[in-house]
DNA sequence: ATAAAAAGTTTACGCGCGTAATCTTTCATC
DNA sequence: GATGAAAGATTACGCGCGTAAACTTTTTAT
C-alpha cells in the first residue's frame, strides 16, 4: 500500500481493471464477488494507497456499518474491559465501534442516543444508566435501531438483554458467608444508581431467609459514581457508630468494598478470616482491582467475557432478523465464587 | 422538536423560511448569519425534528468537525479520567471527539490511526503508546492531521507535546522520601513500555546524586499493561530473596506500587511510616485508586486536569494556524507530592 | 438620505459512492 | 460443446449537502 494516492472508487476500479459497481459491491462484502475478481482487488489494493470516503459510502446506506457501544461509566475499570471485548468482536466481524460513555449523567446518555442515530449505525451496544436513564428516550431510540442492552436491566426495551443473574450471585456469597461465619450484613447506597443494585438487594433478603436469618441492611449516604468514596465515608461512618450487626459486611459491589476496607484500616479494624481480624467484607463483581485490595478481597465475579460476547451475539442476530419482530430475549449468566482472604 | 420529520436541508430551509445556502452556512457556525436569520432557523429548530445528514455534510468537507482521541490503555482510570475531560471540551466547542484506545499494541495504535484518516478529523489528541509506538507510521500521519501528543513523548512529532514534567516530578518525591527516611529503592519493569518511564528513571538517578545519595534500581520481569499483577509477582519475588536495599521502595508508577504493597500484605510485611512498620513504598501518578490502597499511597500527582485541558487547548490553536508551520511547542505540568500514609 | 458593506437569494455544479437495469462475459454442468 | 446460471461490465441516476457566482435585499455608516 506504499503506491500513489488513488483519488476515488473510479480511479481504482480502473487500476485493478474492474468496474467500479463491482468494487462497490467488493467492499461492502468482500464475498459477494468471484474469488478471481476478489484477488485481483485484493491486488491491487496492496499496490495502492486507497480506501473510500466513508462518508460517500455511509450517505446512501440505510445503515452503516457502525455499532454504538454505549456504557454508563468508562472510568470504571469494569465498563473498560467489557468494551474492549465488545470492541474486538465487532472488528473481527467488519464492524466498526464507536466508544461512548454516559459519565452517569442522564443528559450524557440521551446526547449520545442522538447523535448515534444521525451516525445511522446498523446496531447499539448499550448499557443503561438504569435509574439515572430517560426511559422514554431511550424506549423511543431503541424503536428505531436495533439496540441489546447489557448489564443494567431496564424492562420490554430493545432486542435483548444481557446481564448478571444477580439473584444467583448474591445467594452464592450469602451462603458462602453464612456457612463459614456470621451471617451478612448488607451494605449498600441509599440512593440506588441502578436497578442491579436493587435485584442484589431484594436477592440478599431472599437467600438470608432462605437460611433462617435475620437480614440486616445498612443504607450508606453518598451520590455519583464515585463509589470507592462513598464506600470509605460510609464505613468509617458506620465504624464510629459502633460497627456493624455482625463481623461480616456483604457490599453491593467491589467498589463499594474498597472503600470500606480501606475505611476499615484507617480506623484500626482488622479485615480478613485470619486470627486478630474483627470484621470479614466481601464484594460482587471482582472488580480488576480486587485482588489487589488489602486483604485480596472475596467477591462474585460476573461472568464478563460470557456478558460482551453474548451482547454482540445477540445484537448480531438481531440484525439478521431484519424485521425485528423476534421475541425479546433475555440472557443471565452466573457469578462464580472468588475466595480471597477478606472474608 | 416533537413536530413532523423533515427529509433534507432543503425542506426544513423551506419550512423555515430561509434558503438552503443561507441554512448551511448556518449549521457550519451559527454565528456567520445575522442574529435574525439565526433565530428563525433555531425556532424552526425546534418545531421540526431536523439535523443534517452527517455523512452528507462531511463529504465534501475538508476537514470535518471530529476530533480523534487515542489512548493507549483504556482501561487505566488515568486515561479514562484524562479522556473524560478531553470530551467535555471538544464539544464545548463544537467538535464531535470520538474515543480509541490501542489497548497497548502497536498493530492496533496504527489500524486506529489509519481509519482515523479516512475520517478526515479536524485534529487528533494522541496519547502514543510511546516504545511500542510505530515512530514511522505516527511521523506519516502527524504529517498529514493536525495532532497534539500528550502523555507519551515522542520526539519532534505532532503540533506539540503536553505531558508531565518527570524529572520534577521525581526530583520531588525523592527530596522527600529522603528527608524523612532512608533514600528509596526505584522499582520498575525491566521492559519499559514508554518513554516517561525512562525520564523518571533518569531522573532518579539525577536526584539521588544531587543528593549524595546511592542510587538503587530493582527491573522486575513482566510484559503487558497489566501493572498491578507484574508489580505484585516482582514484590513478592523481592520480598522473597531478601526484600531491599533500604526500607523505601519508589514505584515508577502507582499500579505498580499498588501491587507491591499487596505483595507486601501477602508477606505479612507492614508497609508505612508508622511504628512497626518495616517497609515504605510510594508511587507517582497519584491514580484513582491510590488513595484507597492500605495504607493510602503517598505519591506524586500529576496535573491531570492541566494536562489534558492545555493539550485541547494546544491543538485548538494548531487549527488556527492552518499552515501548521507555527513552532512545535512542548508544555510540562510540574507534580504536587500527595502525603499519605505509605511512604 | 445615500452610498457602501454585509447578508441573503438564486442558480448551478460537483463530491464519491450506492444501486438499479440491461447487456455481455464467464463458469459450471451434463 | 451446448446450455443455463452466475458474475461482471456499462450506463445512468440520485443521495444530501458544500460551495461558487451573480444578483438582490437589508443593514450600517456617513
Amino acid at each position: 500500500m506504499a503506491g500513489k494516492r488513488v483519488r476515488n472508487m473510479e480511479e481504482f476500479a480502473e487500476l485493478s481493471g474492474i468496474s467500479r459497481p463491482t468494487v462497490s459491491k467488493y467492499f461492502n462484502n468482500p464475498d459477494s464477488v468471484r474469488k478471481t475478481t476478489r484477488a485481483r482487488i485484493e491486488q491491487a489494493l496492496e499496490e495502492y494507497d486507497y480506501r473510500p470516503n466513508i462518508y460517500a459510502m455511509n450517505q446512501n446506506r440505510r445503515l452503516t456499518k457502525n455499532i454504538g457501544v454505549v456504557v454508563p461509566y468508562l472510568a470504571d475499570p469494569f465498563f473498560a474491559e467489557i468494551a474492549r471485548n465488545i470492541e474486538r468482536r465487532c472488528i473481527d466481524a467488519g464492524y466498526f465501534p464507536l466508544l461512548f460513555s454516559s459519565h452517569g449523567e442522564t443528559a450524557q446518555e440521551n446526547a449520545i442516543l442522538d447523535s448515534l442515530r444521525s451516525l445511522k449505525p446498523a446496531g447499539v451496544l448499550l448499557a443503561p444508566l438504569g435509574r439515572r436513564s430517560d426511559m422514554d428516550h431511550v424506549r423511543r431510540f431503541c424503536d428505531e435501531v436495533p439496540t441489546v442492552l447489557f448489564d443494567s436491566y431496564l424492562a420490554d426495551v430493545g432486542a435483548a438483554f444481557v446481564g448478571s443473574d444477580h439473584a444467583q450471585v448474591v445467594r452464592l456469597i450469602v451462603d458462602y458467608l453464612c456457612r463459614s461465619g456470621e451471617p451478612p450484613v448488607y451494605f449498600e447506597m441509599r440512593n440506588l444508581v441502578n436497578p442491579n443494585a436493587n435485584r442484589r438487594r431484594n436477592g440478599y433478603l431472599a437467600a438470608m431467609e432462605s437460611l433462617g436469618q435475620t437480614p440486616e441492611i445498612l443504607k450508606i449516604d453518598g451520590d455519583g459514581w464515585n463509589f470507592e468514596e462513598i464506600g470509605f465515608r460510609g464505613g468509617v461512618a458506620a465504624i464510629e457508630s459502633g460497627g456493624f450487626a455482625t463481623n461480616t459486611v456483604l457490599c453491593n459491589n467491589d467498589r463499594l468494598a474498597i472503600g470500606l476496607i480501606a475505611a476499615a484500616w484507617s480506623k484500626g479494624v482488622r479485615v480478613g478470616r485470619g486470627p486478630g481480624c474483627t470484621l470479614r467484607v466481601a464484594g460482587m463483581d471482582d472488580h480488576p482491582f480486587s485482588q489487589f485490595t488489602c486483604p485480596p478481597m472475596t467477591t462474585i465475579a460476573q461472568d464478563y467475557a460470557n456478558i460482551s460476547d453474548t451482547s454482540v451475539e445477540q445484537l448480531f442476530a438481531a440484525l439478521e432478523n431484519d424485521a425485528g419482530s423476534a421475541d425479546r430475549v433475555e440472557i443471565l449468566y452466573e457469578g462464580r465464587l472468588v475466595m480471597r482472604d477478606s472474608a
